[in-house]
DNA sequence: GTGAAAGCGCTAACAT
DNA sequence: ATGTTAGCGCTTTCAC
């Protein structure tokens, strides 16, 4: 049952090609891809050959040779959080046109796993680097510097970048979310997120979110924080945890939607009034919160757009570019209509 | 702002670690490598003048003149689909312990286009391949077979596999929900599902389970069919159409917890009551189930379990295995507990 | 414990 | 339009 590592499964060569089709390596190489002028029918025989023998070229081989590989690093620090996969697919649409491929790494937002994750890409020597937020180790940005190809930090833009960055402004996003929810007239208002201390976008959402708060004289009434992946099930403990030590709150500002559609779907089981008694917003835009019995309030965070751009970044060959996306914030049905919103949504 | 391509921005090599540590470049190699034994102090000298430099191997290199390669293909259909995600993650856990990394292809459901993934894989001559599903196209399968290392098809087991499988079997899955539906005397009974071509385990589940019913002398109902990915709001729309076209339905089984828990709210919202009246059941046993106002019927695709041997298989390069997994049928709140389940269930 | 030589399978750069 | 030559940066093998 165990395959004999002396046993050699020597794989096809160009040599193997080139013997059964009678044409040259050099031609067959050229015609398999698809470079230079070769006779039609030259080209058919080699075509034939190689389709019969089942030859599957070694990139490998060609990499060294050619120095060039149609590779791209893609990390992201989770594939369990829904937003990585919008933005992976959307890169892959992007990448394929130039016949790039993505290969995709995972960090689990840890900053040593990350750097760990690179190195190991790197050593690939891939055609550019896709990689989420700003934050990363000294070692990681050196890698990245040295590494002579685009390199695209995505999601957020509120930091210094390696070279391009494509993404929103957490911080501002959080800012706006504070203004439309005062614009609305709640006063004792909670954020609920997460703990891990390395998701750095949801910091930034609550920083711009207090201090936009701040500036209107206003104080988180109440925090709660869980760790772990996200849950509707998490969504409606925090809910009823922070709830029950403040039955006075009247906005909770979630970091996600998906433990925003928990605490949706746990104050409406509870008979609250929504949005009149008691406001919600999430965040993402996820195309979960419309299926919900009230749309959940929440800002898109431009997934698929950001996947776009830093492909065409990485496809184009380009360097130092900064694509700042606007974030549309949907109110849904979740925070109430209050007269006077588009006008204090603008201080 | 565009990179030159004819800037060379030439990456380190073995020679410049060899030529910065006054060792010889093959015991350079044997240090980075932890092969073979090397005078610690010499290991010292190397190690520093690598870190110094932010050398990082050229895997490329190595790949080619050791003919060993830690990559392994995992080829998933979606990333959108929750369930692979969570494969993906297994698969890296268990990889992680061998030193190999998972590179992950998306196919989009779609066989030629799997074809193509898996051609650009091989190209990498990766050390193993897991992939999900038993239907592949001709070429894919002979590709499969030259490539003369571990394949892994995964998920589901009704099927020929090419090498080693790991799964459920969908037919006994479809099967043991439709047991289980009709021991709790309900009769009138849909499945909604997805029409894509492709989704052979969804297909294999509605036929199980028509066959279950078909032996206890029950014929499907109703179905309605959706293309396109799952959501809430999918689940919703089908579910008031199909309970439109027959408001005597008494239960519905859909084809994933998505577009299930969907349906759940919608007849929830309209206060039908569950499961008297009607009784709900999906697939999957997704996490999003333990948050919804009642906890949705589902049995569990095993999918940590598939993505860790899977792996285990690949890094013992393994051979010609088999192994079948048992999903737990999970009733939940939306199936009525009748008299008598239990003798039924085993018929 | 360390080094020298050969070559992995391809492609760039020149021939022809 | 096709062939020849010389590596790509590493590891294998064997010598010391």
């Amino acid at each position: 049952m165990t395959r004999d590592p002396q046993d050699p499964p020597r794989s096809l060569t160009l040599r193997d090609v080139s013997e059964a089709s009678g044409v040259s390596e050099m031609t067959v190489s050229r015609v398999l891809r698809g470079r230079g002028e070769v006779a039609a029918q030259t080209r058919a025989r080699v075509v034939e050959a190689a389709r019969r023998l089942g030859y599957v070229p070694n990139r490998i081989a060609g990499g060294l040779a050619s120095k060039r590989v149609n590779l791209v690093a893609v990390v992201v620090p989770s594939l369990g959080n829904l937003v990585f996969p919008d933005v992976l697919t959307a890169v892959g649409a992007g990448l394929e046109a130039a016949g790039l491929h993505p290969v995709v790494g995972v960090t689990g937002y840890d900053p040593a796993r990350e750097e760990r994750v690179l190195y190991e890409m790197l050593a690939w020597r891939p055609s550019g680097v896709i990689l989420a937020g700003l934050e990363h180790s000294e070692a990681a940005r050196a890698m990245l510097r040295a590494a002579g190809v685009p390199v695209v930090e995505i999601m957020d833009v509120d930091g210094e970048a390696v070279d391009s960055v494509v993404g929103i402004s957490h911080r501002g996003a959080g800012r706006r979310m504070a203004e439309a929810i005062l614009a609305a007239d709640y006063r004792r208002i909670a954020f609920l997120g997460t703990t891990m201390p390395h998701d750095h976008r949801a910091r930034k959402r609550m920083e711009g979110f207090e201090a936009a708060l701040a500036e209107a004289g206003v104080r988180l009434a109440e925090r709660e924080f869980y760790s772990g992946g996200s849950s509707l099930a998490k969504g409606r403990e925090m809910t009823r945890a922070v709830l029950a030590r403040r039955p006075d709150l009247d906005f909770l500002y979630y970091s996600n939607d998906v433990i925003g559609a928990g605490g949706l779907l746990d104050v409406l089981g509870r008979g609250l009034d929504v949005p009149g008694r008691l406001g919600l917003a999430g965040f993402n835009g996820l195309e979960l919160i419309e299926g919900l019995p009230r749309r959940l309030a929440s800002m898109d965070a431009c997934r698929h757009a950001i996947g776009h751009e830093a492909a065409a970044i990485v496809a184009g060959g380009l360097a130092g570019r900064r694509v700042e996306l606007a974030p549309v914030l949907d109110p849904g049905d979740t925070i109430r209509r209050a007269a006077g919103a588009q006008a204090a949504s603008a201080s």
